[in-house]
RNA sequence: GGCCCCAUCGUCUAGUGGUCAAGGACACCUGGUUCUCAGCCAGGAGAUCGGGGGUUCGAAUCCCCCUGGGGCUACCA
């Protein structure tokens, strides 16, 4: 059996989005599953609509999720030659031929077709230029374009992968533009030439372009070249079912690499959108994954994306990452929230890591380590409303926060056991439950109502931080009584 | 408008004629663990398989029609 050889071939117009990754995820899966060879090939044909920097983001999340490519990046833009001359071969053959309608007329013919409800398409008067006119045409220097000439009649058949025999009317396909006025390719021509010149075996790309292959198809039979397979992947869809764009919030690919996504959640979330062993189960490392993928396991209907799934894979992830490991992947974030300094200590980074463990099984998304933890690094506390109204009333608070100052300052060592002891000894003098004390302490000293536990949150803060902090509560305990007492 | 693809819980999906009065996961709700939240454990609700016709002893599974959604219909990919 032949090597099988696969593509990624993006267009460089913009930032790459979930459903083009997961275009590239698929047919990687599918060259690593066979042993493969995986190709990114760039198809820069269309100048006006290329976006500088694209092609980084592409290479970007393609390496992010650990997608390499073992040939390439192949840009058809420095491939111009080949592509004329495979036109020229098939004007040669009559198989093509020159076309020197002006924009103007097409647009007028299509605006014509439309009032007459008739369907749009090149009505191939060039097709039938005698050698005169053509001669003449040619010799005025008049711009042209070439078009592949279509059987007009008979119906192209093929197989696709995912969703079997597709059958399409000659007829209804028009004369497409394979080259342009500009000496560009159009994605027909450059593609096909291009899957054949590298030896593809398999295409693999997005639904939208199944009604393009009969056109394929056809190029293929009048260069006698060999079909590949095609493999048509299901479109992904926006909550509002449909196609993902701009509206959808971050469709953008390098959005979630910021946001602080795991490569290995994405990964695992984007293997099952379109595709499922059957199993019931949704754990997947990548390479389980390689060993089961295939593409008959590929659905063949559209799948809306929705991040709520994504966003709990990625909690499971984190919880299982090791501290240390964990610590490294949060502290950009911390950095550019400006909790730690760009170049942070080995204490600093020891702290970090200590309170990052306090989180660890909270966090959802790495950059919601900021939010999380701000409360560990600032000096100053931003005090949750509901929690001081509730708390701090406490007639036992004021006296509570001074029982709890003198045993913290006699701790020794100032370590969990002693901290909860003590803690729990002063709940008892007082008279009150433990979580009486417990919860008015966590607002005290964390300005929050939810948390880590107590003790371990005392514990990490450090001795010195909490009694400044039982200090500043002591304050706002008084404050807030007093309000109180005037209302 | 024309052509093409598709249609199972809100979402991702299992299911390829009988074992399905449809299974799993996320989200949601309840209970347990507990100092809160999260996590974890247990349980619950949630689809008459888009609708209607067939075929068959028997259909989510096969066929047809309708409806709905999507894609294409560029000298864009």
């Amino acid at each position: 059996m032949k090597t099988v050889r696969v593509r990624f071939a993006p267009s460089p117009t913009g930032s790459p989005h979930i459903g083009n990754i997961r275009t590239a995820l698929f047919t990687w899966l599918f060259a690593r599953r066979h042993g493969g060879v995986f190709i990114l090939r760039i198809e820069d044909t269309d100048r006006a609509r290329y976006v500088e920097g694209s092609v980084q983001e592409i290479m970007l999340s393609l390496r992010w999720l650990g997608l390499d490519w073992d040939e390439g990046p192949i840009f058809q833009s420095e491939r111009l030659p080949l592509y004329r001359q495979v036109a020229e071969q098939l004007v040669q053959s009559g198989h093509a031929y020159r076309c020197y309608c002006t924009p103007e007329r097409l647009e007028e013919l299509r605006r014509q077709q439309e009032a007459a409800k008739q369907p749009t398409g090149y009505d191939r008067r060039c097709r039938y230029l005698s050698e005169q006119e053509r001669a003449e045409l040619e010799a005025s220097g008049t711009p042209c374009v070439i078009r592949f000439a279509m059987p007009l009649e008979g119906t192209t058949v093929f197989q696709d992968a995912i969703r079997g025999e597709l059958t399409f009317e000659n007829a209804l396909l028009d004369d497409f533009v394979m080259l342009k006025s500009d000496g560009f390719p159009t994605y027909h021509l450059a593609s096909v030439t291009d899957d054949h010149t590298m030896s593809i075996t398999h295409v693999i790309r997005g639904e939208e372009w199944i009604s393009s292959t009969p056109r394929h198809v056809q190029m293929y039979r009048a260069l006698g070249w060999e079909l590949p397979v095609f493999a048509h992947l299901p479109m992904i869809l926006g909550t509002d079912r449909k196609k993902l764009s701009k509206r959808h919030g971050s469709v953008q690919f390098v959005e979630y690499i910021q946001q602080g996504y795991l490569p290995e959640a994405m990964f695992n979330f984007l293997a099952l959108l379109g595709w499922s062993a059957d199993e019931d189960r949704d754990l997947y490392t990548r390479e389980e994954l390689v060993e089961r993928f295939d593409l008959s396991g590929v659905l063949d209907h559209p799948a809306i994306f929705d991040g709520q799934k994504l966003l709990w894979m990625n909690g499971v992830y984190i919880r299982q990452k090791s501290i240390e490991e964990l610590t490294q992947l949060c502290l950009p974030h911390l950095q550019e929230a400006g909790l730690l300094p760009s170049k942070p200590s080995a204490e600093q980074v020891e702290y970090a890591q200590r309170v990052i463990a306090l989180e660890q099984e909270r966090i959802k998304l790495l950059s919601e380590v900021v939010p999380l933890t701000e409360y560990f690094f600032r000096d100053t506390l931003d005090y949750d409303e509901k929690g001081v109204r509730k708390w701090f009333t406490q007639p036992y608070a004021p006296q509570m926060l001074e029982m709890l100052t003198v045993r913290y300052s006699r701790l020794e060592p100032f370590d969990l056991p002693n901290i909860e002891a003590s803690t729990r000894a002063v709940a008892e003098e007082l008279g009150v439950t433990a979580a009486q004390v417990i919860h008015p302490t966590r607002v005290a000293v964390s300005g929050r109502t939810v948390g880590p536990g107590l003790f371990e949150m005392i514990e990490v803060l450090g001795r010195e931080r909490v009694l400044i902090r039982l200090r500043a509560a002591q304050h706002m305990v008084h404050r807030t009584q007093q309000a109180a007492a005037t209302e």
